[in-house]
DNA sequence: GTGGTCTAGACCACC
DNA sequence: GTGGTCTAGACCACG
């Protein structure tokens, strides 16, 4: 599993660790059954603290992605793909949600905003 | 000078009221050489702590964007209305690419993105 | 008399206006049983509240290097020239070593001290 | 770390605070990469409250000499060790024009002042 | 009246 | 443990 993180941009580093997992997921890049990466190994990997893997694990534990599998670390649970999908629609709908309404408050135009995303999205090229 | 803040929504309060002088300025809300409302004023009016008024006016001098007429309060700077816009544009630009960023990241396609943000948008209905 | 303000370098008005007036005395400027300028003339002419030029010429009084004239303003006191050579020194004497123990702070030796000085000052070259 | 904190100064704590963090850091007194104490620790030590530590260490984050790693406190930035030197000159530069500046105003000749000068400097003797 | 500084103490998220 | 935010209230200098 790749995951990008990034130490300085708001986000806590756990909830990023639990996007990308989300992500993955969804993308069908990792499959109902398979294992994640154990928090030692994950955390090594991002240079992160052990904690905050095993944080983020945690939190999808609780909400039924990941489920543990005794002696040999934590799967993908059967009912996770349609889980993260959701999840992602969710996560994105509220984030869209959040700079629509930061752009209204700024007296932008819809053209205008429309103008932001075309710019910032790269394939749009 | 009117301002909507929102105590729960994880920016804090001095920056959304930062935001919205900038916002107000950009707009031509407020014009050089206007004098922001007091620390005192602005603190009633929001029912917030002073402090924290006097907090977001601060680094809006830094910035330059206010500038300190002694002893009479807090003035629009001659140079705020262009920082301001670009500082609007700034701040929607590196919001809108963040979650540009996010977006594809869980895999979504332009399409998909931009029927998100014409549903997110309130007047497009 | 000439005097020039600045009312962005943090040293309060009514000391600049006293700082001015005693170094007039002490070079000669202004004589003995000389007027100073009123209160409201000095006051429009420096583009400054009232209050403030008042404000100066009272502490001026209260040192006794100003003495009320009844019903035609203000003097410079006999003892005046005196009190404010003496006063000059002290001022000048008391920033010398604060900007001195600044520079110290700083881990500055003498020699580049002094190279910093006879930049600064405009005839040396 | 030392720090030298005169409450009865005029220059605000948390500005001295920052000038000394500066100095330090163009002395090589703090290295790049180094932690500075703690907000607590230092308002401990120095027998100041936390926020007033914390004010300090907020500028020096928003100039790019400090910078935040999560949950372990604040370290030197890499571009630090050229801001504080730059900003070191800067200061005392500053403070070494105002003053020659008044010493003119009062009618000094430059003898004088360099008089003035070494009588301050307190290694000169 | 204005802004600026400082203190004291609470609460939060993150690691 | 770390920094960050916010509140509450006092005091000061300035105009």
């Amino acid at each position: 599993m790749i995951c990008h993180i990034d130490a300085t941009n708001g986000v806590p580093i756990y909830e990023q660790i639990g996007r990308q997992v989300t992500y993955a997921i969804a993308n069908g890049s990792l499959l109902v059954g398979e294992h994640v990466p154990s928090v030692r190994e994950l955390a090594t990997q991002l240079a992160v603290n052990p904690n905050t893997v095993a944080r983020a694990y945690r939190e999808l534990q609780q909400t039924g992605i990941l489920t543990p599998i005794r002696g040999t670390g934590l799967a993908v649970a059967p009912t996770a793909p349609d889980q993260c999908r959701e999840g992602r629609r969710h996560i994105l709908q509220d984030r869209v949600e959040s700079v629509v309404r930061e752009a209204q408050q700024g007296g932008l135009q819809l053209d205008d905003f429309l103008k932001l995303v075309h710019a910032a999205w790269p394939t749009s090229a």
